[in-house]
DNA sequence: ACAGTTTCCCGTAAATGC
DNA sequence: TGCATTTACGGGAAACTG
């Protein structure tokens, strides 16, 4: 009879953070008759857990109950908005600390529970409904985590509350991935993915079977770390996610990100094109990171090169289509050269680019303005630089305010705040 | 009875902000006889204020007493450490939302209290004592401004316990405020401030009147917004403290950065050096910018350059000394050049920067290293790009630090607040 | 409307727990 | 000890509140 309407955190639903406001919906499907009285709903945070269900366990901060309304806008049902629920993790339940050490936090499930009773006609009443299952996390940087098992749940079943999932999660067909990985992308950054980019991905979880389109990816594979390195294929795919929201969008939604090739693919694909040619691809060995690959032709012999990923912290000094007009490359001393001609296939930079670029800051009179510029070195022997010695710190020494301490014996002694800096 | 020592904690005390923790510490500093009983020391925020001193009331929202201990090192003394205290300001006190409308908040001071009481041979002994005035605030936007009352405050009087004192705030002589703001580089920083510079803060705060010096700086020129400017006296320098605090700390210590000097003055100095001679120095129209100048001798003429400033984020990008190294300006076209040679008066740019230098980041193989230059671009016609107007300069102050001392004598301590960095 | 002030909360760093 | 998880809080921005 009731229905309730996900934590309307903005844009990953269903992952509450503890001591951060959410809000949630709950609205009343059928008309009651002769409703004169006020209708309390009560929300509850893991009603009637079976204990030792879960590790952690919450409790609704903040007021937990609220009297529907008459919706605004038209139909005239009975509802009600939560505003500024918080949740917090609830200490010292010593020993039972729940049975399933085996799942990490992101991967224990929760629901939040409405109830409201009244009475008709001398006849009482009870509704009761539950949210679908929830993760809670403690700080943002468990977010990638949680929205992995979000997805896997609501990808892989209809069941309204299996608080039990992850205890034995299925398997998820390649076509069934791709379509929400696709649907990741163009949801949050406006622009999906291709076949050949998700190509790439299937190739990249399953190896060469991905022409079978109905191989099965396991919930380890995608959300586990890789064998060899500190993340997991999905920690992998978000930080390029947040890449593209943060520094590429529209680079990423003009399409001249191709993003997911393969090495082996981006050579061939650049091999017979005019020098200068580059393409725009992901870092694979390194979380959020993207790289240009250009192909020249040094004494009629094809080469390739790569600079080194930008990552969110060099896109933010700089933006990446300011960093694809002005990249140099400088070799043994001579004028530095751009050597970004056509973007793939054969599109000329600026014609791609043009409308993307910063404009120059405007100029403070005085002042000569002055940006950076993304530059490279190559000698000719080695590919890079030089060594050099890095030198040691100096020291630091803030005068103290010990002045008084000591000597002045007598009674108290103060406090410290953490102000400082 | 009891006596205060300072603020254990080394940076900004005597400031505490709402919802984050501080500490503090009293010590009684006589012995008593046969203390076989618990010693229990309250600590209250605002306690006794007479109603309507203050707009904003305060509480203690953690566990406020305490027994006392035996100090572990030597002496033998009681003392208490009182830590994760916390503040929360009171709300809906309606109606006595204080007087002194007149005062920001961090003019208002409040103070912390701290009481015990036992029992000897029959007769119950009370002991009470507070802290210096305290500042409190909610954001660390305000820490500039607080700190400013705390110097202010201990600078100018050794009342222990002057609530009012912002009420009507006594002057400071130059020679004291130039030594307290020396005194503030020199804490953070790691090196206070040398005569010309302070001749340059003084000559900004008072005009041509420092040569007396016994001129006397007012609260409002000191810490209210300059005429003209979005920000005060304080909050320039302390933008600058900061700047270097976090990007300059090598080359401040190194003397390199001659930074307060006015235009006039560093032309006069620069004229007559070798061209390519530079200087290093703040901003005076932008909160924690910091600009070279450099000479330069077209056509048998002296021509004096300055680059836009560069800030935080500038500076978070790339290291200031590699800014120097890189640097290029090129003009129509031709080899980028860097102009930075000699730092003033006359030592090669490599002799003084060398060790600060960041060595190059190492390479990851199949990627080319890329690093981002500064550089500005000239047009022949005009010395510079385009004609804008800039604005007038910034003031300053001078100061010193010997607020602590002498009122130590009775009661209290200090506290301070944990700010950190 | 607005300025001063507080709240909110991400993201990094540090602390804690297991 | 190391890893997983939580806490702390600076800093930018939004929300508040007279």
């Amino acid at each position: 009879e009731k229905q309730p309407c996900m934590p309307t955190h903005p844009q990953k639903p269903l992952i509450i953070k503890t001591g951060v406001q959410f809000t949630t919906k709950v609205r009343l499907l059928v008309k009651l008759p002769e409703v004169d009285y006020q209708l309390k709903v009560k929300t509850t945070f893991d009603k009637d857990l079976p204990p030792g269900r879960v590790s952690r366990q919450f409790f609704i901060l903040t007021n937990n109950t609220k009297v529907m309304d008459i919706e605004d806008y038209s139909n005239g049902c009975l509802s009600v908005d939560f505003r500024h629920l918080q949740l917090k993790e609830k200490k010292y339940i010593n020993g039972t600390k729940g049975s399933e050490g085996l799942l990490s936090v992101t991967e224990e499930l929760h629901s939040l529970s409405f109830e409201a009773s009244f009475t008709v006609q001398g006849l009482t009443i009870d509704l009761e409904t539950c949210s679908l299952p929830l993760v809670v996390i403690s700080n943002v940087s468990q977010l990638p985590g949680g929205w992995a098992s979000v997805m896997w749940y609501n990808l892989l079943t209809d069941e309204p509350r299996n608080l039990a999932f992850f205890g034995n999660p299925p398997r998820a067909s390649w076509s069934q991935l791709s379509e929400v990985l696709s649907w990741q992308f163009s949801t949050f950054a406006g622009r999906g993915l291709n076949k050949e980019q998700l190509t790439m991905l299937g190739e990249k979880l399953l190896g060469q079977h991905v022409s079978c389109s109905d191989y099965h990816v396991s919930w380890s594979k995608f959300s586990k770390n890789i064998p060899g390195k500190p993340f997991s294929f999905w920690m992998w795919l978000d930080s390029i996610l947040e890449l593209i929201k943060k520094h590429l969008l529209p680079v990423w939604n003009e399409n001249y990100i191709m993003g997911f090739v393969s090495k082996e693919t981006e050579r061939s694909l650049l091999k017979d094109r005019e020098p200068g040619t580059f393409l725009l691809r992901f870092s694979e060995s390194h979380l959020g990171g993207i790289t240009f690959t250009w192909v020249e032709n040094s004494n009629g012999e094809v080469k390739f090169n790569s600079v080194e990923p930008y990552t969110k912290n060099r896109l933010s000094a700089l933006p990446f289509a300011d960093i694809i007009r002005d990249y140099k490359v400088i070799s043994d001393g001579v004028v530095p050269e751009n050597p970004l001609k056509f973007l793939y296939p054969d599109i000329p930079k600026d014609d791609a680019f043009g409308r993307l670029y910063n404009s120059q800051p405007s100029k403070v009179h005085p002042y000569i303005s002055s940006t950076l510029i993304p530059i490279s070195e190559l000698r000719s022997n080695t590919s890079t630089t030089l060594p050099s010695c890095r030198s040691p710190e100096p020291p630091m020494t803030p005068g103290e305010f010990n002045m008084l301490n000591e000597h002045l014996c007598f009674d108290i002694e103060t406090m410290s705040s953490p102000y400082s800096e």
